[in-house]
DNA sequence: AGCGGTCAAGTTGAT
DNA sequence: ATCAACTTGACCGCT
């Protein structure tokens, strides 16, 4: 029933991604600075299969994608275009294989760009700046099969109304190769899933419910009502998150994830319905491998 | 080989 | 006014 979702990394299986930094390739002359992304991106792309074939053998079903799989793709001055990279019609079809791959093996893939990715800020060189991020995740997600890209409402502003009707009039105005991937997350700090349920039910857009994020910041709503709500938002396999504490209840902030997942803090509700549930844990797949573990031993809680 | 400092971006809230 | 927290390692550069 449940579809468990990997995030990004792996804690001990040795499947790595490369990154690098402005700075440092920056640094380096203009022939240097591309063939370095071309191994990294390409390095990234083996990566991406190695783990969607780790997750099938692991009866892992989900895999969230680390943005940074084409690094830097779109920096102001550091940015490129694949195929100006040495060896980019290739890299392009090794992406497009992990697509085949994510189908055949039934892995679903999305994305969750971070939090500079603001569509409702008031500043328009800031929601330019994250369409165009959105535009460089929704054509990898297309070349891997990635259905998903998940984004925080953004900033309040100090007027929540507002912030929400500018994300809306944002939303309305992506092209629908990004909208149809679009989902909104809950935040752990501002906006709740009764803040965003009205944005999008009159969007379009699913509710990626984070039970984590609710505990934080509650609003009324029971785990069960945010849920059903929450389901209702989707036209295709729900997507939600869950996460367990660093730091108990009130001896430090709620933000910090544990290594692991607390079975309890497994919301029951979910478990009646067909879903994917993201992990969020620092011990990655290894947390993901108990949560399946414990979730089926019968005596839990 | 090992380790410490650094890393694109925006907003919030603690100091 | 300034700055860490978000997440969170990976990588450069120095010893």
């Amino acid at each position: 029933m449940i579809r468990f979702g990997l995030c990004c990394i792996f804690h001990s299986a040795p499947i790595t991604f490369r990154r690098t930094t402005a700075k440092y390739l920056l640094s380096r002359p203009r022939g240097e600075r591309l063939q370095r992304l071309s191994d990294i991106c390409a390095h990234n792309a083996a990566s991406l299969e190695a783990a969607l074939r780790f997750c099938d053998a692991h009866g892992i079903g989900a895999f969230r994608i680390n943005s940074q799989i084409l690094p830097l793709k779109t920096h102001p001055e550091a940015g490129y275009e694949v195929q100006d990279l040495p060896g980019g019609h290739a890299i392009v079809k090794a992406f497009r294989r992990c697509g085949r791959l994510s189908r055949r093996l039934d892995i679903r893939t999305s994305f969750h760009p971070d939090q500079f990715i603001l569509l409702n800020s008031p500043r328009p060189e800031v929601v330019e700046r994250a369409m165009a991020d959105l535009r460089y995740h929704a054509q990898v997600a297309a070349w891997v099969n990635a259905d998903v890209i998940t984004i925080h409402a953004g900033g309040a502003y100090g007027a929540k109304e507002d912030a929400l009707a500018r994300l809306s009039a944002a939303i309305a105005l992506l092209p629908s190769d990004i909208k149809h991937r679009l989902t909104l997350e809950n935040d752990d700090r501002m906006f709740t899933p009764r803040d965003l349920l009205p944005v999008c039910r009159a969007a379009g857009i699913p509710l990626v419910y984070d039970v984590h994020h609710h505990r934080c910041l509650p609003d009324g709503l029971s785990v069960r009502k945010a849920t059903d709500a929450a389901l209702s938002t989707w036209r295709r396999e729900p997507l939600f998150h869950v996460s367990s504490p660093r730091f108990a209840w009130g001896t430090g902030p709620c933000g910090p994830h544990h290594d692991y997942i607390d079975p309890v803090d497994f919301p029951k509700e979910w478990c009646e319905h067909t879903v994917t549930v993201e992990i969020e844990a620092k011990n990655k797949e290894l947390a993901v491998l108990k949560l399946i573990e414990d979730l089926a031993s019968p005596d839990r809680r």
